[in-house]
DNA sequence: TACTGGATTCACT
DNA sequence: GTGAATCCAGTAA
């Protein structure tokens, strides 16, 4: 398999977002393979649309890993895009574990293979992913290898898992929905239930 | 210094 | 379908 390298990430937020589908993300011994993901640009439901402290990292780096804590328990994790100065970031939403098993079951609290890594806040869990992957480089703790794309059969894209309440969202989702479809979704604002497929 | 609310998840109805 | 859990970044004063 073939790694890649920081650079992939210096390009349009939304290209990343599509081309991470399929990828394995490694964590120490933890593999998975990436099968949602949200592109964030800047718009204002993104932490991209307005320079803080915290966000900084978005705007002057790309490869670079942001996590941060979201409603006081759970971690997300974002992989920085663009070129510096020009803010961005994908979010990694779901993912499908391929080994240790056993391991996630444990750190989930559950048995039920479909609902290990199916959310950014479990697969966090799941991996174990804090804010001390924080600021890293992309290739040392945490790296991204190219993949045949030899997709197993695992649904995802659960449209009930939906809630960006009313905040401006315009930015693009990503979900591989089975073996061989892979699907750019738009989000409706108002009712994400609503939110529509665009194309495969 | 104090307050507000969120790129979520889960239990419960 | 609804509400609670939980903490800290961002903001206003």
């Amino acid at each position: 398999m073939k790694e890649l390298s920081k650079e992939f990430f210096k390009q349009d937020t939304v290209k990343v977002a599509k081309k991470l589908l399929g990828k394995i993300i490694v964590i120490g011994d933890l593999k998975g393979r990436i099968v949602e993901t949200e592109a964030y640009g800047k718009d204002p439901a993104s932490h991209a649309f307005k320079r803080t402290e915290r966000s900084a990292i978005m705007f002057d780096t790309y490869g670079h890993v942001y996590v941060y804590l979201i409603y006081g328990m759970y971690n997300c994790i974002n992989f920085t895009t663009e070129k510096e100065t020009v803010p961005g970031a994908v979010l990694i939403r779901a993912v499908e574990p391929l080994n240790e098993i056993e391991l996630i079951k444990q750190r989930r609290k559950t048995n039920k293979k479909d609902n290990l890594c199916s959310g950014p806040g479990k697969l966090c869990q799941a991996f174990d992913i804090d804010k001390r992957y924080n600021n890293l480089v992309i290739g040392n703790e945490i790296k991204i290898y190219d993949d045949k794309f030899k997709l197993n059969h695992f649904k995802i894209g659960q449209s009930s898992r939906i809630g960006i309440k009313d905040a401006l969202h315009l930015e693009w989702r990503f979900y591989i929905i089975d073996n061989e479809h892979v699907s750019k979704v738009k989000i409706n604002q108002k009712n994400e239930k609503k939110s529509q497929i665009i194309d495969n």
